[in-house]
RNA sequence: GGGCGGGUGGCGAAGAGGCUAACGCUGUGGUCUGCAAAAUCACCAUUCACCGGUUCAAAUCCGGUCCCGCCCUCCA
């Protein structure tokens, strides 16, 4: 295979402690830590979602193959926990937060990875993996459970930067005197009466949690993968077991770069499931829009504490909106003409000039430990840039069209590198959708007769409903994050035609009239009032 | 106690020996607008927790002090 080396693209490797170049070859290997499925994630489960797609869509914008695992944990005392709580069967219970997941996952934007393997589903490769263990003189059965020897690790701590005396010394857990060495850990626990199991050489059980993650990485990437990931918090124990337990079993690296992220916090305290200060994601993307939930997460670097509180996630809709604003700007700019040039000319040159420059920037922010935080800030030059030559250059010139057709592109790859670009449209076909220019065009009317009380009636009643409404020469640009239902959109419309009825101001209460019904909205005068129904078209 | 990371303007956040300490939010004033919004222009840290030191040069390196968070237990 042909080596590739990449000598500026550099990552902080928990492993060696510094930052190291990465040497990776056109295909890379990545294992993402995924949830344990027994409650909807919530915000600080979803940081790590979002760091490692973002790494994944910046190792594909660079030309690399990312073969890409994430697992979920189905099988662990919380679910069983939590599925006798409420009458369930662990299994199902698991299966219905997983579907629930890739709902939350999806609407943040996150590439799915090729293989989401479950543990349920690796039985037989965890049960054969911890038999060449005990074989090797790594694992030892006591009464039916199986533990890791860790003192037969001798590079036992690498990851985590301890020696085991300082563990044995410090341990605060209540330790079980059976084990020969408090620092052992379960590879495979016997059921209690009531549990779930699987059959085993040792005993009807199931596995402990940090096997999972060794067999199901080699099962699917080989003996050793080029970036594992995972919030900071599984450093230890899990990911160093992960290493003892695997690099005992094939002799190899296990890991080539580790990448942890930070945490999120509330007022300052680390988000977790045990201080019960966590926000459910879900909540959240109830009430702010997935793309901002995003960039909140990716406009700190992923090694940084964040922060969590609705105000950050407001300036996160503020700061995006700006980079929003462009892309809207751009395509307006567009509008109207074909880009039938074949370059751009005279200040659009100097613009491509000064993007391609920006463009440089921002990689080399990425190639610097993925600093998102960096590269957005060169977004925000670039949005200048272009804001600066859409406000002062002729539109109707096809030389200028070129421009911004050309770096109004490169804008948008990288933002949608960042996955900040690519919440879903509103529903374009929506009824709601299609009743806007009405309220553009009346608007506009009311401007032109220098009726303002009118046009700025319309003006606060749309913002009301969440719509901006921002005048350009001839008509109006309409903003919003949710669009209300038809029918209150409709309800305003009839309440201005009667209004305009009686001040016998027809024309325009045909107009209303006239426009709904092109839109299939069909309105009748009954004696008691106005009645309409919305017919399909 | 051991290990890791951090303290930068009103807020958030980059910068890790040498350009005016990015960028965003907020705020102030101007342009544009019927008024707005959006956009745009200008302003907003002589200073980077504190004290010493190295250096021609330090927010960045070294030593010390004070704070804060995280891991050492299930956790992303």
């Amino acid at each position: 295979m042909r080596k590739v080396r990449w000598h500026k693209l550099k990552v902080y490797n928990t492993l060696s402690g510094d930052k190291q170049t990465l040497d990776l070859n056109p295909e890379v290997s990545m294992y993402v830590c995924g949830p344990t499925t027994y409650n909807y994630i919530h915000l600080g489960n979803a940081r790590p979602l979002v760091v490692f797609d973002t790494v994944r869509r910046y190792l594909e914008y660079k030309g690399f193959k990312v073969k890409y695992i994430q697992n979920f944990t189905d099988v662990d005392d919380k679910i069983i926990q939590r599925a006798n709580e409420l009458g369930q069967d662990p299994l199902e219970l698991s299966n219905f937060y997983i579907e629930q997941y890739f709902a939350d996952a999806d609407k943040l934007g996150i590439i799915r990875a090729d293989v989401h393997p479950r543990v349920s589903e690796h039985i037989e490769d965890i049960i054969v993996a911890i038999k060449t263990l005990i074989d090797k003189g790594y694992a030892y059965e006591l009464n039916g459970d199986v533990y890791y020897r860790v003192k037969a690790f001798a590079e036992y701590g690498k990851l985590s930067g301890r020696s085991l005396d300082d563990m044995l010394a410090g341990a605060r857990v209540e330790v079980d005197m059976r084990k020969e060495e408090a620092a052992d850990f379960a590879l495979w626990k016997s059921a209690k009466p009531g549990e779930p199991y699987w059959e085993s050489p040792w005993s009807k059980g199931r596995p402990g949690w940090h096997i999972e993650c060794s067999v199901m990485s080699t099962r699917y990437l080989g003996d050793t993968v080029d970036i594992h990931g995972g919030g900071s918090d599984l450093i230890f124990p899990h990911h160093e077991n992960e290493i003892a337990q695997a690099e005992a079993i094939t002799g190899k690296p296990f890991v080539r770069y580790w990448m942890h992220n930070g945490f999120i916090t509330v007022n300052k305290e680390k988000m977790s499931k045990s201080l019960g200060n966590f926000f459910i994601l879900r909540d959240i993307l109830d009430r702010f829009p997935a793309d901002v939930v995003r960039y909140y997460l990716v406009a700190t670097h992923y090694r940084s504490p964040l922060d969590f509180d609705d105000g950050k996630l407001e300036e996160a809709g503020r700061a995006l909106n700006r980079l929003k604003t462009t892309l809207i700007l751009a395509e307006e700019f567009k509008a109207g003409g074909g880009a039938e040039v074949e370059s751009a000319g005279g200040k659009g040159l100097e613009l491509e000039e000064k993007i391609n420059g920006l463009r440089k920037n921002f990689i080399e922010a990425m190639d610097d430990d993925f600093n998102t935080a960096r590269a957005i800030g060169y977004l925000f030059e670039m949005s200048h840039q272009l804001n600066i030559f859409i406000a002062d250059a002729a539109r109707e010139d096809k030389q200028n069209q070129e421009a911004i057709r050309r770096t109004g592109k490169i804008f948008y790859e990288l933002g949608s590198v960042l996955g900040i670009f690519t919440a879903p449209a509103v529903d374009s076909d929506s009824v709601s959708e299609k009743l806007l220019p009405i309220f553009g065009q009346l608007r506009n009317q009311a401007r032109q007769e220098k009726n303002y009380a009118l046009a700025d009636d319309l003006r606060n009643w749309l913002s009301s409903q969440g719509i901006a409404m921002e005048d350009q020469q001839e008509d109006s640009r309409f903003r919003y994050d949710h669009l209300p239902e038809p029918n209150v959109l409709i309800e305003k419309l009839l309440a201005l035609r009667a209004e305009f009825k009686k001040n016998k101001v027809y024309i325009q209460a045909d107009f209303i009239r006239d426009s709904l019904q092109e839109r299939g909205i069909i309105i009748e005068d009954t004696r008691e009032g106005v009645r309409f129904k919305i017919v399909e078209k």
